[in-house]
DNA sequence: ATAAAAAGTGACACTTGTGTCACCTTTATG
DNA sequence: CATAAAGGTGACACAAGTGTCACTTTTTAT
């Protein structure tokens, strides 16, 4: 019984996602969305009441997709197996972090829905948590992981690593291996 | 000849500050910047002709006082004294990091005096890098930094430990300890 | 074939933020 | 002591973004 849309949900939130970096949060807006996707903004009001709904629709589908990924780390067995699949995921999901510090600029009052999503998201951001303090756990049982520093304080380290401006264009693979290099041993020589 | 101001410089890039870190840079705005201070909008166009004009005046400011803290760093000259004494300068200005990072969502075509401020913090931005190259030379020439890791890959890790959100509200003193042993050993044991 | 649902549109009224102006207030100095 | 420079103000016209509505187009199930 429906028309086919002019774009499709992934399209509109790939290019949510590009607009959302490029002029962050509150530069990010329905007038900017729709003139990129060639369509009006009324048309995005079908879909969603507001900006906040729109932002947080996308977030959860996001982090839908980078949970996914995640909960594959049960597939490995040690800790060392599952570290390197840990950060060859986040490395290629680099951008959620990104975007996830935004939430905080949300007006969550705006409507129902958007409530309902924040809740959501924490509760997506919890379980992801979950996962990732399992695979720390895990590491210190393992003495691989140095005890004495908090979970928060190295989950922290490990997200933060991912959002280092490669402004120099270091090809991928040796930044890629440059970056896990520095989380793993620091940037010390053990001589110290 | 001239009347007191009712909002000194400080407190207005104080406020400046906060605002935007609370809000981002978009979210900043000078209605909410004079709302905030108790003085008309009207009262802040005396002193900036728009919001990229104090925006780029305030960040001049921040950069100024946190270069004079790291030029300190020659008074030291051997690279365990000089890491302290900067991983404690840099811990001091956090904010520096998140502030500069929002040069990139300023329009600078809108004045000139936006445009020679832009240059300025890039000048400023530059010097900076140097002094930090330096340290890493010398961190590299004492065999106490990791050799085969590029500058950019080593500064921009510094740099964004910083910004590992402190959520858990863990006591400043520790959270610094906990930090300062990630980035200078990596989150692993040395058994690796 | 047509009715109903979903997708899309331009236009309108509204809100929020901008930049400027004429005008008032304070204060140091000739 | 008056005057000019700097600080401050409310008001106005303007620009940009929002949310809604009446109306059109496309599609498919009956």
């Amino acid at each position: 019984m429906a028309r086919e849309r002019k774009v499709t949900r992934e399209k509109l939130y790939e290019t949510t996602k590009t607009l959302l970096l490029q002029h962050g949060y509150n530069g990010f807006n329905f007038t900017l969305l729709a003139k990129q996707l060639n369509i009006s903004r009324a048309a995005l009001y079908k879909h969603f009441k507001n900006k906040e709904e729109l932002v947080t629709d996308f977030m959860i589908f996001e982090m839908n997709k980078f949970l996914a990924a995640i909960r594959k780390i049960e597939n490995y067995t040690n800790f060392d197996a599952q570290f390197d699949y840990l950060f060859a995921t986040m490395f290629q999901h680099k951008e959620i972090h990104e975007i996830l510090g935004m939430t905080y600029l949300i007006y969550s009052k705006s409507n129902k829905k958007v409530k309902a999503n924040i809740e959501k998201l924490k509760n997506l951001h919890e379980d992801m948590y979950r996962y990732l303090q399992k695979f720390i756990k895990l590491g210190k049982k393992e003495n691989r992981v140095a005890p004495h520093i908090s979970d928060e304080a190295l989950l922290g380290f490990i997200f933060q690593s991912f959002s280092i401006p490669n402004h120099f264009h270091i090809p991928p693979s040796e930044w890629y291996a440059q970056i896990k290099e520095l989380v793993s041993h620091g940037m010390l020589t053990n001589m110290s």
